[in-house]
DNA sequence: GACATCACG
DNA sequence: GACGTACGTGATGTCC
């Protein structure tokens, strides 16, 4: 930094900074903050913060910029409202709590100690292109950060730029997708096709696409308006001839000048280090305080000498003591277990985490367990720690790994602890306990009771971010935990934990059950200010025990059975191949999208657009049946083998390999905290999503079987998310209809189109299904008309029919969303809280937010019934030969001795109609269906 | 590892 | 400053 520069020149990569498009993300992308101090807003100053400290951070290896800066809009009147004065005339005024942040921005972007750039009179752009021009003929590269279309001009030639969202380079390619035209010919199509949002007038009529049509054909602007009477389509002819000047505005609109005047120098955006001490006091003095430390931890580890005046409000409360890798012990004799014994006795609660040599704990040996009995003070003791990974050596002459010396017995560790895992009345608290439950299960210890601090910050954060806990340690404690990674390693060479050296091991695992303590000590006093206490204690706490019973009971699977269906499914599959050839003309790969589409729409030349950002075809179900309803074989064909392969792949190849060798049967897990709404979510192997709708899917249930002398019951909710709406939304047609046992469909179409329940059109009941569930989803006539296949218009009338007839329905939704925007969270009928960052976006990402919000409460409230049943399950059906294996949202799957089915039906359904009270007195009745069968296909 | 696809409620 | 369209999930295969 003290060298004298060289001239900006080859070799030399200058960074350009959409400033205003930081700060617009930022201000969208996160929930309404406020300073705590005086209240002064500083929400887009935050995530414009974290935007360039992530920047900052980013490792680019050979490819990090020399040069950088951060350019802004000065002020929204610039020379182009001289060409125009319509220019721009559209955009709102910036909200009022983001227009003082604007200087707070540039502040931050000085604080970092990158260059700052605005000029008055000149929009941001503009001197983007001029920089990018300058550099690029002095020889450099240029990297515009920014997604910014009206950018998209200036690629090419040593220019690209970089999506700072997606982290992804757009270059020539990724233009002239969006544009139909390479760079330098981008702004002759905006100025034909205008633009809306800065309110380019453009050629009326014309579009992108057709711009770019045009555009091709003529080579540029100029001999386009020069030739536009040679035009075939008259209306597009008049159109060019009519409003040649108005088009010839646009493009000095768009047009963006590499001569805008610059009162800098290149050299003087050469990349300075970050001013530690500048840098932390701007972000104390905003209170950010995980962000503060985070920049600490990191500056003070590269270069500890400067941060000699540690910020205000480091993170760390002051009476905890910093985590100390070295302080932690590792447990290696009687004398020092016993004390730690003794320790977890005079506290009463202890954090625990066990290491293990695997991730499935149906299968995986204990490695070490850690202990945490106050911030700081924690130890890993050893048990199974085998010579081998990079020590190298150590294996026996039986090709097993022999273990270190040193470690404790297993079995004395285990005696030892025992006690005080299993007693009432010291506390257990884990990350993720589950885990660790089951793991010890099998060794014979059930913990009780206990507390989890990923479901704590669940209860508290669901929507907001994941809760594992490297992210809690990170968000929380403002703490880097040691990344598993670094010990284990990845891919082929990955070791299992056991074949970590232990001194490597220990700080690594007793950070752990230290972070756990803490983030347990940092969460619990949230649980009642944030009212998630009810719901931690009843739906989350409480479910632990009994899933890890469920996951450990498993299911019985007849694999003879799903191994002839492969067999079968092969053979249709080659018989399908076959056709399929013969119909394409050729061979090729059956399950690849991409040359399936080239072949129907390229050498067939089917009609169906390309779809999404790669600009491949779609050959989704949905387009392959359209094409299917016109009349073509192959799509037909591909559908029947796609339903084949999905079925094989997935479930009849798939689910023998999950067969456990010792107890014979398929253990899932479920995970507590995935889902944001409250639902589980099962995984290894995830056996929510057996197939039912089909017919040939079905048979792959008929091989989840019960034990010898057994049966499989399931019972589910009729209906469960639709009664919670009408009674959340208090819908009193609906609620009648419940009460009464009425087909809810039949009836909704009956008052929808006023015709009787008796003898409906089932086609007319469809549609009033379709309605319901879209009601639950968050209807749009978009996705309602897609769904039933039917004109937009007319499924727009269908909604408005709908919302006539039930306004119920709509005054719920206004209402939640209107929550939703105001506390920055929904919550269900039980006080589960789901944030709903987003909502407060514009555009069309708030429509999905929106979405989301409407359903969470209902969805989630469905979740949170299930919860309850799965919770008094076991002590309602304890004297009975009967154990609960899964759970499917709404459903849950018993094996029962033959002779107590009626009996484990009756506890069952009385659990699960009841579940609700005594916290939610429903105005509908919950109604329980039940099946019984010798596998799940009959008992479903 | 991203994307497309498809299985479930 | 652009953005795609019913909510919530997880597993698989292809392709880079």
């Amino acid at each position: 930094m003290d060298s004298i520069s060289a001239t900006f020149g080859k070799g030399h990569h200058l960074h350009l900074i959409d400033g205003s498009a930081f700060i617009f993300r930022a201000y969208h992308a996160l929930p309404p903050l406020t300073r705590k101090s005086d209240g002064l807003p500083v929400g887009a100053v935050a995530g414009f913060c974290n935007m360039l400290w992530k920047y900052v951070t980013d490792e680019r290896g050979s490819d990090a910029p020399t040069h950088a800066a951060v350019i802004f809009d000065h002020s929204a009147k610039t020379f182009r409202n001289q060409i125009y004065s319509a220019y721009k005339a559209n955009r709102p005024e910036p909200p009022e709590d983001l227009r003082p942040q604007f200087p707070l921005t540039r502040d931050a972007t000085r604080a970092f100690n990158i260059a700052c750039i605005e000029t008055e009179g000149y929009e941001a752009d503009d001197i983007i292109a001029a920089l990018s021009c300058k550099a690029r003929d002095a020889g450099g590269r240029v990297t515009i950060v920014s997604s910014d279309k009206d950018l998209m001009q200036l690629v090419g030639d040593g220019v690209q730029m970089l999506d700072p969202i997606k982290g992804k380079p757009i270059d020539r390619d990724e233009v002239f997708e969006k544009f139909g035209v390479w760079p330098d010919r981008v702004v002759d199509v905006q100025a034909l096709a205008g633009d809306a949002v800065d309110n380019v007038p453009g050629a009326p009529g014309i579009g992108i696409k057709t711009a770019a049509q045009l555009i091709t054909e003529y080579g540029d602007l100029e001999t386009l308006l020069a030739r536009a009477g040679e035009i075939k389509q008259p209306k597009r002819r008049q159109t060019l001839i009519d409003h040649a000047d108005q088009i010839r505005i646009s493009k000095r609109l768009v047009e963006l000048d590499c001569n805008t005047p610059l009162d800098f120098t290149l050299e003087s955006l050469e990349v300075r280090a970050p001013d530690a001490p500048a840098l932390l006091t701007f972000l104390s003095e905003m209170e950010f305080r995980t962000l503060t430390a985070r920049v600490a931890e990191r500056l003070g580890a590269e270069a500890p000498a400067v941060v000699s005046a540690p910020p205000r409000d480091a993170p760390a409360a002051p009476d905890l003591p910093p985590i100390d890798r070295a302080a932690y012990e590792t447990v290696t004799d009687r004398a020092a277990l016993d004390r730690w014994v003794q320790s977890i006795r005079d506290t009463g609660h202890v954090a625990i985490d066990t290491e293990t040599t695997g991730l499935d704990e149906m299968q995986a040996d204990l490695a070490g367990i850690c202990l945490a009995v106050a911030p700081g003070v924690a130890c890993y003791i050893p048990v199974g720690h085998v010579a081998g990974g990079d020590a190298g050596g150590g294996d026996d002459l039986f090709g097993q790994s022999a273990l270190v010396a040193g470690q404790l017995p297993l079995a004395q560790v285990l005696a030892a602890l025992k006690p005080v895992l299993e007693d009432d009345a010291i506390l257990k608290i884990g990350q993720n306990l589950k885990y660790d439950w089951k793991i010890l299960a099998r060794h014979g210890i059930r913990m009780a009771p206990l507390a989890d601090t990923m479901l704590m910050s669940y209860a508290l954060n669901a929507g907001t971010h994941n809760h594992g806990m490297d992210e809690l340690a990170e968000r929380y404690l403002a703490h880097k935990c040691i990344p598993i990674k670094d010990l284990i390693g990845t891919g082929k060479a990955q070791i299992n934990f056991a074949q970590v050296p232990i001194d490597k091991a220990a700080p690594y695992a007793a950070e752990d059950a230290d972070v756990t303590l803490r983030l347990y000590r940092h969460f619990a006093p949230l649980l009642p200010v944030e009212r998630v206490t009810t719901v931690y204690e009843t739906t989350e706490r409480p479910i632990v025990p009994v899933l890890a019973e469920m996951e450990m009971a498993g299911i019985r699977i007849d694999s003879d059975v799903l191994r002839r269906m492969s067999g079968s499914f092969a053979q249709s599959m080659a018989g399908l191949e076959d056709e399929i050839f013969a119909l394409a003309g050729q061979r090729f790969n059956v399950g690849s999208p991409k040359q399936l589409g080239e072949i129907l729409f390229d050498k067939m030349g089917l009609a169906g657009g390309k779809t999404g950002k790669t600009g491949a075809f779609s050959t989704s179900a949905d387009v392959l049946e359209d094409l299917a309803a016109e009349g073509h074989d192959l799509p037909s064909r591909i559908l029947d083998w796609r339903q084949i392969a999905k079925l094989k792949s997935t479930y009849t190849d798939a689910l023998p390999t999950f067969v456990n060798p010792e107890t014979g049967r398929v253990h899932t897990s479920y995970s507590i905290a995935g889902a944001q709404t409250g639902r589980l979510a099962s995984t290894d192997p995830n056996l929510q999503n057996i197939p039912v709708r089909t017919e040939e899917g079905r048979r792959i249930r008929e091989a989840f079987i019960a034990a010898e002398g057994h049966r499989l019951v399931s019972l589910d909710y009729s209906q469960i998310e639709l009664r919670i709406l009408a009674h959340v939304a208090d819908i009193p047609a609906l609620k009648q209809a419940f009460r009464d046992g009425i087909d809810i469909h039949a009836m909704t179409a009956s008052q929808m189109f006023g015709v009787p329940v008796e003898g409906m059109d089932p086609m007319i009941r469809r549609r009033a299904k379709a309605i319901n569930f879209g009601v639950i989803y968050g209807i749009s006539s978009f996705g309602l008309s897609r769904n039933l296949r039917i004109p937009r218009a007319e499924a727009q009338d269908f909604i408005d029919t709908y919302f006539q007839r039930f306004p119920e329905i709509r005054a719920y939704m206004d209402r939640t969303v209107a929550d939703a925007k105001s506390d920055g969270s929904v919550r269900t009928l039980f006080g589960r809280r789901i944030n709903t960052p987003g909502i407060n976006a514009s555009g069309p990402a708030a429509g999905g937010a929106r979405r989301a919000a409407i359903n969470a409460p209902i969805q989630g409230a469905a979740a949170d019934i299930i919860r309850r049943a799965m919770v008094r399950m076991p002590a309602a059906i304890a004297g009975l030969p009967a154990r609960m294996l899964l759970q499917v949202h709404d459903e849950l799957v018993f094996e029962v001795r033959e002779d107590a089915v009626d009996d484990l039906i009756a506890a069952a359904r009385t659990v699960m109609e009841g579940a609700a009270e005594p916290a939610v007195r429903l105005s509908v009745p919950l109604v329980v269906d039940a099946g019984v069968g010798a596998n799940w296909a009959e008992a479903h």
